[in-house]
DNA sequence: AAGACGAAAGTGGTTGA
DNA sequence: TCAACAACTTTCGTCTT
């Protein structure tokens, strides 16, 4: 894995693309794009993907608002995953200046150009890092609801100046993380990092920052919340979730989960409740899909029908399955 | 040959002095 | 800042079917 280079392109050096594309060469999704030549190139491998692309970019310059006003044929839709929700406050009109006492018009004149200055660094700011937020949304399937407060979010923190010295990548990663969790579907570090190309200490370290920063409750995740999109991604029955969530409350109960990863022991439940409900899954198949070991699947395994008394019962329904096939 | 099991050594992160 | 520590991973050998 190379990871300086990610590093180095999160500078802002490369283009990252909206949509989930990657590269068939090597599977990366940043992009390169020249507008010049028209090509797209893969920013890790070199591979040029696109000849010949159409420039959507405006064919025409303005300096300031007005102009960008005057000039622009079509308006943005109104969409609060837009920084300013299309209302942007300015200080200074044309007309207005006039109202100024001449002794402090070349005061007033600086406050506007710093004032837009201002605006359109944020404004630059913001929007790169709102198309890495869909870019990162439509890969991973997250919610409307999702998308939204990630957005409010990274506004929020973008005002305190949490991103100085980080990349913006990172903290729009980080900030998935978190509204995830908040959200009650909560994805690992593993799936964020592979959907948005920053390492997964990174995440976790500008998550902790984050969350501390702009008062995000940091509560443990819980596993029952891994296991609905654990069953689906295995192709498993609602009977089988909903035998995993009855485990793992009842193990919440008991205190077994405490201090343990959730994706270990929501795993783990998984196993039982499939082995249970007569759908059983080898562990190396759980252990793939949810990104842990078969190990770690093993030794929560063992703790739990330990604890809860279902050892005998689970025996059993193992020697039934293997005599069936 | 494939799956389950577990021992042993290694890794990254947290905690407490 | 450093060492101790728990959780988890990796690796590998063994057993069963």
């Amino acid at each position: 894995m190379p990871k300086k280079k990610v590093k180095e392109e999160s500078r802002g050096v490369v283009t990252s693309q909206a949509t989930g594309v990657v590269c068939p060469e090597c599977g990366y999704h940043r992009f390169f794009e020249d507008p010049v030549r028209g090509e797209k190139i893969c920013a890790r491998c070199g591979l040029v993907l696109d000849e010949a692309m159409v420039d959507f970019s405006q064919e025409w310059r303005a300096f300031d608002e007005e102009q960008k006003l005057r000039r622009a044929r079509a308006g943005a839709p109104l969409t609060s995953t837009k920084h300013d929700k299309g209302l942007t406050t300015e200080i200074g009109k044309s007309g207005e200046i006039l109202k100024v006492a001449p002794e402090k018009r070349a005061q007033y004149q600086r406050l506007t150009k710093w004032q837009k200055r201002l605006i359109e660094s944020k404004d630059r700011n913001l929007s790169f890092a709102l198309s890495e937020l869909q870019r990162l949304v439509s890969y991973l399937g997250l919610s409307r609801a999702v998308h939204e407060e990630v957005a409010k979010k990274y506004e929020e923190a973008v005002d305190k100046g949490l991103v100085r010295g980080r990349s913006m990548e990172s903290v729009i990663a980080a900030l998935v993380y978190a509204v995830c969790r908040e959200m009650g579907t909560p994805r690992t570090l593993e799936e964020i990092e592979k959907a948005s190309g920053v390492d997964k200490r990174e995440i976790g370290r500008t998550y902790r920052y984050i969350a501390r920063q702009l008062n995000i409750k940091i509560l443990p995740a819980s596993p029952e919340d891994y296991v609905p999109r654990f069953t689906t991604m295995l192709g498993l029955s609602d009977k089988v979730q909903a035998r995993a969530i009855q485990i793992l409350k009842k193990a919440k109960k008991n205190d077994i989960t405490s201090g343990k990863g959730p994706t270990g022991v929501a795993a783990a439940a998984v196993y039982i409740a499939a082995v249970l409900e007569g759908e059983k899954k080898t562990q190396r198949e759980i252990a793939e899909a949810v990104g842990v070991t078969e190990v770690t699947i093993r030794n929560r395994f063992k703790e739990l029908i330990e604890k809860l008394g279902i050892a005998e019962e689970i025996e059993k329904k193992i020697k039934e399955l293997e005599e069936k096939s």
